[in-house]
DNA sequence: AGGACGCCCTGTTCGC
DNA sequence: TGCGAACAGGGCGTCC
């Protein structure tokens, strides 16, 4: 589930890839994926242009276009990107697809469906529009603590609220959560400042870590719960009791109801 | 404001 | 063994 960590390494995977080479042709054959803006216009948008940077904001990301505009890619619950070469096999769900001149080509893949796919003139524009928060990687404590303070819910809810802070998905909301030892439904006002303050380092900490190690969770420490369920354990790796699962939000928390008390 | 719910989507997993 | 149901959870919309 592509969060902000996985997003990073597919932007960073874009940008080292995918940069100044001048698009032949734009591939669009999910329509449905494209929210606001039609194969013909993508085409015409993007043809004979190269992409000159990228950019992230939460789990959105941008490829800007010579010229101005930029591609906006969501990758919803199953989406990534991949750059081939002319003759490698090609992923199996493309929606949609920039061939470049010099024959290779990116791809976006998103079997379920639930990604997005937008043009915008500017990047800022597309932050404002869908009301996001600000980034959870460049949130320093000061602004954390001031998004938190004064709102009601379960602390995991808050994490998980892209318009109040942008990135953190089901997953790293658990890790997140279970690495400063705090229950998924602990109530924001139950947090005090030192509290607070250890939830946003934690949360940096996480974020940082699973960027540096590609966003693989079998690269990441043993002492995480990414680790953990990546080699199928169902046991918490600090104090080896049972994972537990709960609804929070219409999600599903995992916890160790051991380590994470109210 | 925030929680509960439903919908979209399809590959995988589960249960009979 | 096989098949259909349930599940997974990103965003988003509605209702209370």
């Amino acid at each position: 589930m592509p969060e902000l960590p996985d997003v990073e390494v597919f932007r960073r995977h874009i940008h080292a890839t995918s940069l100044g080479q001048k698009v032949a042709a734009v591939h669009a054959p999910s329509p449905e994926l494209l929210r606001d803006v039609s194969p013909q216009a993508l085409g015409r948008a993007l043809k004979g242009r190269a992409l000159t940077n990228t950019r992230r904001h939460g789990k959105f990301m941008a490829a800007i276009a010579e010229g101005g505009g930029c591609l906006v890619l969501h990758y919803g619950m199953t989406g990534f990107p991949r750059y081939f070469k002319r003759g490698d096999k090609e992923p199996g769900h493309v929606r949609l697809r920039l061939d470049f001149e010099n024959g290779a080509s990116l791809a976006y893949d998103c079997s379920r469906k639930l990604g997005q796919v937008l043009w915008e003139r500017n990047f800022n524009n597309l932050v404002r529009r869908k009301g996001l928060g600000p980034d959870a990687l460049r949130l320093d404590y000061e602004g954390f603590h001031d998004l938190m303070k004064g709102r009601k819910g379960s602390v995991k809810t808050a994490l998980m609220r892209q318009e109040v802070m942008a990135g953190v998905g089901n997953v790293y909301s658990d890790e997140i959560l279970f690495q400063a030892r705090m229950h998924p439904k602990t109530p924001l006002p139950h947090l005090d400042d030192s509290a607070l303050r250890k939830l946003h380092e934690t949360m940096h900490t996480v974020l940082q870590t699973a960027i540096d190690k590609g966003a693989q969770p079998d690269a990441l420490s043993p002492d995480w719960l990414l680790y953990a369920k990546s080699q199928g354990r169902e046991h918490c790796p600090v104090c080896a009791g049972s994972i537990e699962k709960l609804n929070v939000g219409g999600r599903n928390a995992h916890y160790c109801p051991a380590c994470q008390k109210h």
